[in-house]
RNA sequence: GGAUGGGUUCCCGAGUGGCCAAAGGGAGCGGGCUGUAAACCCGCCGCGUCACCGCUUCGUAGGUUCGAAUCCUACCCCAUCCA
């Protein structure tokens, strides 16, 4: 799908960034965004305490269609993440209590109102407000008789699971009936006519175009489209936004900005463009000019790339501290005031402990941390310390704290500050 | 319901009474090289109060044995075939 074929901005920009798989109907859709602004949304459901690098390709095709006028609208799924989506699972995921759920969403929610800071406003919406209150014989009546169960089980999401001889749960089996009721609910009350979503969701997305159409037969129904985006993943073919600590969160307190920046900053040579194009507002034009760049300069394309993305996620000034940091922490110098600091409240702690203390977190045990420390993996102060047993206590730092260094990535500061 | 084959450490996959914490590959980690990249080379890769020691692990629960991932019994699950 090249931006060639489209003549409505929006669409161009989101083509020429490489953010469509998939479009229910493409021309449809072009003529309707080439008209005049529409209101589109994405749903997520607050299956986790924060959404992370991998969901951030959909919030920043949000981010984009927003700087286009079209006004988007986030609905936070705390009603179907009671249902569960069988989506690209092999197994039924253990369903969610309502606290664990509520907590996600606020987690969740924050991240919108960031990425999508400007106009207009995102409307953010919870679909328990309205599937909660739904009524099981007129749901049937209603919407049911719209879907055909040969249909749906012809959808990969089901289909695979069916294959695999897999169960699948008449819960889950009525996820897709919910997630498209959205979308009539979206279009009915706030003339919602574009869902987009993940090249995951397919099944589901359109399953919720169709249900408007029958249902608004005749009244705009045909009005309804959808857009997927590819599934991100790294040159090496992983799936983006996973490292050797965990998923790459967006929230600073679960990955702190220094870490997010990193993470951009560690990307691989290939997928610099891509990156650029997808996590970042720069122009395409600059992003070109800025792949010229060949062999070592790349690395400042990923600086650039890596203050852009952290920016847009957790703000400027962050975004600069993260950047000034990690020119600290790997430039080599002795300076590492703006590095990230973890204060233990101990008076003394062997090298050992420390490593793999989870405030630290550098190595899974302490049998592997012995290993890596004994193989030369971890500086302070810029020093190999070969000695597991090496103590370090909070009278010999003189209050400053340590420069510690572990492995290719682990960069801290430690302080050792004894409770009185 | 019946027959046969099978469930092994993150994944794939050897092992069929001691030499097995368990071959090999992948992933991952550490080191080297370099550009905080890739490729490549070397090392590690269950846990611990840790070289040669201890503890936990080979679907689950028992049993046989000086000794079991390996043998027996029951159970659960999977694959294929039959009804």
């Amino acid at each position: 799908m090249s931006e060639h074929d489209f003549t409505s901005p929006a669409l161009r920009d989101l083509a020429a960034r490489g953010f469509i798989e998939q479009v229910s109907d493409a021309a449809a859709l072009d003529a309707a965004m080439a008209a005049g602004p529409i209101t589109f949304y994405i749903g997520y459901d607050p299956t986790a305490a924060s959404l992370h690098v991998g969901n951030m390709v959909c919030v920043m095709a949000m981010r984009r269609l927003q700087r286009h006028g079209h006004r988007p609208i986030v609905v936070l799924g705390t009603g179907t993440a009671r249902i569960g989506d069988p989506s690209g699972k092999s197994e039924t995921r253990r369903l969610l209590d309502a606290e664990t759920i509520a907590r996600n969403t606020a987690g969740i929610a924050r991240i919108f109102g960031t990425v999508l800071d400007g106009e207009p406003a995102p409307l953010v919406l919870d679909n328990y407000d309205w599937l909660s209150q739904l009524g099981y014989i007129e749901f049937l009546r209603d919407v049911g008789v719209h879907f055909t169960v040969n249909r749906m089980i012809a959808t990969k999401t089901y289909r695979d699971r069916l294959d695999a001889e897999q169960p699948l749960s008449f819960i889950e089996f009525n996820y897709q009936l919910l997630q498209a009721y959205d979308f009539w609910r979206l279009f009915r009350d706030h003339g919602c006519t574009l869902q987009l979503g993940g090249s995951d969701q397919w099944g589901n997305i359109i399953a919720g175009v169709e249900l408007v159409r029958r249902m608004a037969a005749g009244k705009g129904g045909a009005a309804a489209q959808c857009l997927t985006f590819p599934l991100l993943t790294n040159a090496d073919g992983a799936k983006m936004g996973k490292t050797e600590r965990g998923a790459v969160w967006l929230d600073a307190s679960m990955v702190s900005p220094f870490d997010y920046y990193q993470y951009w900053v560690g990307c691989d040579d290939r997928d610099v463009r891509r990156l650029l194009a997808i996590f970042t507002d720069l122009a395409i034009e600059e992003i070109d000019t800025l792949c010229a760049a060949q062999g070592a300069a790349l690395r400042e394309v990923k600086h650039r790339l890596a203050l852009e993305a952290t920016a847009i996620c957790h703000g400027r000034a962050a975004a600069e501290a993260a950047q000034v940091a990690a020119r600290q922490a790997f430039g080599g110098g002795d300076d590492w005031s703006a590095v990230p600091l973890v204060t233990l409240p101990l008076a003394r702690i062997r090298l050992v402990d420390l490593v793999v203390d989870p405030r630290i977190g550098a190595f899974p045990s302490k049998r592997a941390a012995r290993e890596r420390i004994e193989g030369g993996a971890v500086r302070l102060g810029g020093t190999v310390v070969t000695a597991p047993e090496h103590e370090l206590a909070a009278a010999d730092l003189g209050g400053e704290p340590l420069r510690l260094q572990a492995g290719k990535k682990l960069r801290v500061r430690v302080a050792l500050v004894p409770e009185d």
